[in-house]
DNA sequence: AACACGATCAACCGCTATATT
DNA sequence: CAATATAGCGGTTGATCGTGT
């Protein structure tokens, strides 16, 4: 059979119409009165009598054409071939690279809002935007590659402080906004800040829903988090049926998952974090009474940083988020990036010179070519910076290590051994590299954890794909990457600031701080085939789909 | 040439939001 | 205000095509 978009270009009508099985439409209105509705592809005819129908009584009233021009299709069916298909000036053929460098950019700032993208592509259709993204995903994915270039994500994210500003929320963001332009390594701030200079100003309050990591160690951190971050297509899913959201407290950190959404009314541009924040106890002499519990909302303390307890089905949606790449960790590379640039080599590892002149894609590449190209950088970055490693101690100037009150410790895990699966990490591997016993010498266990704590930045900028620990960037930035996993592997959650050397030590501090009988459920858990860890997100590429931000603010 | 596999695309399904009654 | 209808959105599926073995 012909597809139906050669078909419909090429008005060749179908011989064998007859071949469709005609099934009773139940959701398309039923049989419409005993009319059985056909489904499958279209045929020529009844795209003919659709665009007959749409010419004589126009767009809309979709369940009306069947009636009125003997079409046996379902409304939604009619809508769906108009809109996609047979609508004048579509446009065909495959997106330009203008197209998908905007689709990326869109994405970056909106997620999967394919029909608010496709407002942005005169002549697309969101399903051709889906199904590229769907596509561009998988090929990237496949190839350990992030999703998103930095400096789309940077663009998102400037795009959507300056839409806050815009759309009146300025006077709340503007700190940030100052310290986005002074302090790139402030960028999660931002996210972060956002929200709590946004407390009370609920029309631009992302809604949080908050996610402790007790709670999700309760929930058994495995099934739970794989349920919280699914493969991306599952995502909205079952996060709307994950209603419970999270939030605790731990000692004097508050443990809050948070998908944050901010929306610019009038731009109509959205930018969305999914981040993990840790917010300084505001009572830290008081246990929130469900710290283990389910709370089936977030649970803001009275004095309230920001609740998420409206439930808000943009919130809970979690969609593929923008990513707060800290672009301090690719300080290195020129200024502003170079857009097309091969992004994801700076997310493996940061830009060499050499690397950076090498690596550069042929601009008008298409997605293939790009992720060809993509994955040869990555290769020879690797290299790169393998080759470094054993070097790793020094330390540029300028570098942003310089801030005295962030430090910034960059990890990223990559998919050394295996290249298809870029959070192929195990978790040994994984807490060799994250946490502070490192062989290099260079891992947070040579910086007092106070210190890295220090200052109340700890902030966690997953990339996507593939988590490299870059000893380079570890030395140089002192702290980044934080995600819950590494904090509990670092044993943050329990005591403040007890380090935890090891793996069996981390089990026992997490005993320790979950009590006898979750802690008895996590022994056993990460004494099983693969550790919390691994199942929470490491070994099924939640974490890398999930852009984090994370942060440790004041802590005392 | 046959087969397997991945990519692509069109269409459907389920759900939600909005409008209407 | 509730119930119903409709439109729209996002996720998923299945058919087809192209390519490699």
């Amino acid at each position: 059979m012909s597809r139906m978009t050669k078909e419909s270009e090429d008005r060749v009508v179908f011989e064998d119409q007859t071949e469709f099985s005609l099934i009773d439409e139940d959701d398309c209105g039923g049989s419409a009165g005993g009319v059985v509705l056909k489904k499958g592809p279209w045929t020529s005819a009844e795209d003919a009598i659709l665009i007959e129908y749409v010419k004589k009584h126009g767009e809309g009233n979709w369940n009306a054409v069947q009636k009125h021009s003997g079409l046996f299709r379902c409304g939604k069916s009619c809508r769906l071939r108009w809109a996609n298909h047979l609508r004048p000036n579509l446009k065909k053929g495959a997106f330009t690279q203008e197209e998908e460098q905007l689709i990326i950019e869109l994405h970056a700032k909106m997620g999967n809002k394919w029909a608010r993208m496709a407002a942005h592509l005169p002549g697309r259709t969101d399903n051709e935007i889906k199904n590229y993204w769907n596509t561009r995903i998988k090929r990237r994915q496949r190839a350990g590659l992030p999703l998103y270039p930095p400096e789309v994500s940077f663009k998102a994210l400037q795009e959507s402080q300056h839409g806050q500003s815009i759309s009146g929320i300025a006077n709340a963001d503007k700190g940030h906004h100052d310290r986005l332009q002074s302090n790139s390594y402030e960028i999660t701030d931002v996210m972060f800040d956002s929200r709590k200079a946004n407390q009370g100003f609920l029309p631009y309050v992302p809604e949080l829903p908050d996610i402790s990591a007790s709670t999700m160690l309760m929930k058994g951190l495995g099934s739970h988090y794989g349920s919280f971050i699914p493969s991306p297509t599952h995502r909205q899913k079952r996060l709307r049926e994950s209603t419970s959201l999270f939030s605790g407290y731990s000692g004097s950190i508050k443990y809050e998952f948070s998908f944050d959404q901010f929306q610019d009314d009038a731009s109509d541009k959205i930018d969305q974090s999914f981040g993990l924040s840790f917010l300084p106890d505001p009572d830290s002499t008081t246990k929130n009474p469900e710290f283990f519990g389910v709370t089936e909302v977030s649970h803001t303390p009275p004095n309230g940083n920001f609740s998420a307890s409206k439930p808000n089905s943009e919130a809970v949606k979690l969609e593929l988020p923008s990513l707060q790449y800290d672009l301090g960790s690719w300080s290195t590379s020129s200024s502003p990036p170079p857009l097309l640039e091969s992004v994801d080599a700076f997310i493996q590892s940061p830009p060499s010179g050499t690397v950076d002149s090498e690596c550069l894609p042929p601009r008008n590449s298409g997605l293939l070519d790009a992720l060809l190209h993509e994955a040869k950088t990555l290769s020879s970055v690797k290299n790169h910076s393998s080759d470094k490693s054993s070097n790793s101690s020094s330390v540029t100037p300028g570098d942003k290590a310089d801030s005295s009150t962030l430090h910034i410790c960059e990890t990223e895990w990559d998919d050394y051994g295996d290249p298809l699966s870029p959070l192929g990490h195990s978790a040994t591997s994984f807490f060799s590299e994250c946490t502070p016993v490192s062989a290099s010498g260079s891992s947070l266990d040579e910086q007092p954890p106070t210190e890295t704590l220090h200052g109340c930045n700890v902030k966690s900028e997953p990339a996507d794909q593939a988590w490299t620990l870059n000893t380079e960037k570890e030395i140089s930035a002192g702290l980044d990457i934080i995600r819950p996993d590494a904090l509990l592997a670092s044993g943050w959650l329990e005591q403040g600031c007890a380090y935890v050397k090891d793996q069996a030590n981390m089990t026992d501090t997490l005993v320790t701080l979950l009590g006898e009988d979750l802690g008895t459920d996590y022994k056993q858990m990460s004494s099983g085939i693969s550790t919390p860890i691994q199942e929470w997100g490491l070994g099924s590429c939640a974490w890398n789909n999930m852009p984090a931000v994370c942060q440790i603010s004041e802590f005392p």
